[in-house]
DNA sequence: GCTTTTGTTTAGACGTATCTAAATCATGTT
DNA sequence: AACATGATTTAGATACGTCTAAACAAAAGC
């Protein structure tokens, strides 16, 4: 089995690499809160172990094992999340550094049960898909980031990501949570965008790196041909 | 903090040291399934942190600090084990390995929640006792070994401690749980103890090593004044 | 009381995960 | 094309947790 450590560079890599780049040294350095040395060892053990694909200077890429263990840690992580938030009070501000441990001491057994107990849910707190026990992960298709959207776009909030709590917790405070309907009201020149959250009626102002992380779908009620225009502007 | 191992060491020493004998390396070597060099390389270490009185040769006992510590990992053991069975339905035999690698890795809040959830429960499925949040432990005086029990004696199963997932299967399929309640009809010479059953009408024969660590306590119907008898046989 | 046996400790080694300091590679600039 | 800059790797060290083999202490046996 793969250790605990080798399981968060897993996740690290996976979040990291992406189609034509892999990541590099000193990324996962930064997201593992390790010094570049550490990485460099770590990633010729897990190249040595069928993990990564990895050559020296060039960054490291998941061969199809490391993805599956990626994938295992994730879905850990998620079903965990979600786990938290139903069935022991936890907010998703919260579940994250909790999950972040526990997911590398699930048995199978365990996950199964969490699973059932949970009624195979598709996503977690935080919108993200639950990979399947077969370690497939579904992407949804129909979201775009809340940071690409222009002014006078109506959305709603379908996924939040990678945030820290301090961030979710204000998010929630300002009336975001999934399913909240969003009207984009303004884009400023200066990394921000403003909209309107519909809950509320108040406006909200976000830097770009935090909308960039929001992720949006057009709102249920528009009928099939009325979608198009929030997919193609 | 205290390490994942050192808790597991902990633990041991816990459940070895004696009023009046320290914990010895051979023991804890055994139980904890390493070769002795490793327990005195440990015992060392922990000594260096405070954690353990040792002296070479002379084994070791818990200070207090490693006292809390130890009562600190068996709490969370504790309220894992009755949390697993009565949220994610697990059986007493199945919780143990569960909570022997969960415990170690629970945060303060998560093991509060845990806690209320289950209505601040006094023992565990196995009829331990859970040590509260400031660490107090409330051993039961009222109940005594089954293999110390004489022919003719009628208790209820109060506790059963430290048995293998194979033995408390048998035993749950023979009838026996907490509460169940049990005459002792003969003890052999040959150290088997045969009790009556009185949820199945049958009688079980046990080896009095399995019978030591299962503890019953008089009959809850019996009035006040009757109870002597069976303590002080 | 000496000796054997048993249990314990020391010595030396290995794998994991980390660090700092120094060497090396890759690249963008001039 | 040579160089300077920045990223990456190597070298060497430390802590943890484990091992085997060998030295040593304590208890038991004669």
């Amino acid at each position: 089995m793969v250790a605990p450590k080798v399981e968060d560079y897993l996740k690290s890599i996976y979040r990291l690499q992406d189609r034509d780049t892999p990541a590099m040294t000193a990324e996962v350095a930064a997201a593992m809160g390790v010094k570049p040395p550490t990485v460099t060892a770590m990633l010729q053990r897990m190249a040595d172990d069928g993990l990564v694909h990895y050559q020296r200077y060039q960054g490291a890429r998941l061969t199809e094992r490391g993805e599956k263990g990626a994938l295992k840690v994730l879905r850990n992580h998620r079903l965990l999340e979600l786990f938290l938030t139903e069935e022991l009070g936890y907010d998703w501000a919260e579940v994250h550094d909790e999950a972040d441990v526990l997911e590398h001491h699930l048995s199978v057994t365990l996950v199964e049960r969490i699973e059932v107990l949970l009624g195979s849910p598709a996503v977690d707190p935080h919108g993200e898909p639950i990979p399947t026990a077969d370690l497939e992960i579904r992407e949804c298709e129909t979201q775009q980031s809340l940071a690409e959207c222009q002014e006078g776009t109506v959305a709603v909030v379908s996924e939040v990501r990678e945030s820290s709590a301090d961030v979710l917790s204000y998010l929630a405070n300002s009336g975001i949570s999934l399913g909240t309907e969003l009207e984009v009201v303004e884009t400023a020149p200066f990394g921000m965008i403003t909209c309107e959250v519909r809950t509320t009626e108040k406006p909200l102002s976000l830097p770009t790196d935090v909308a960039a992380e929001i992720y949006v779908s057009r709102p249920a009620e528009p009928a099939e041909n009325e979608r198009r225009q929030y997919n193609e502007a």
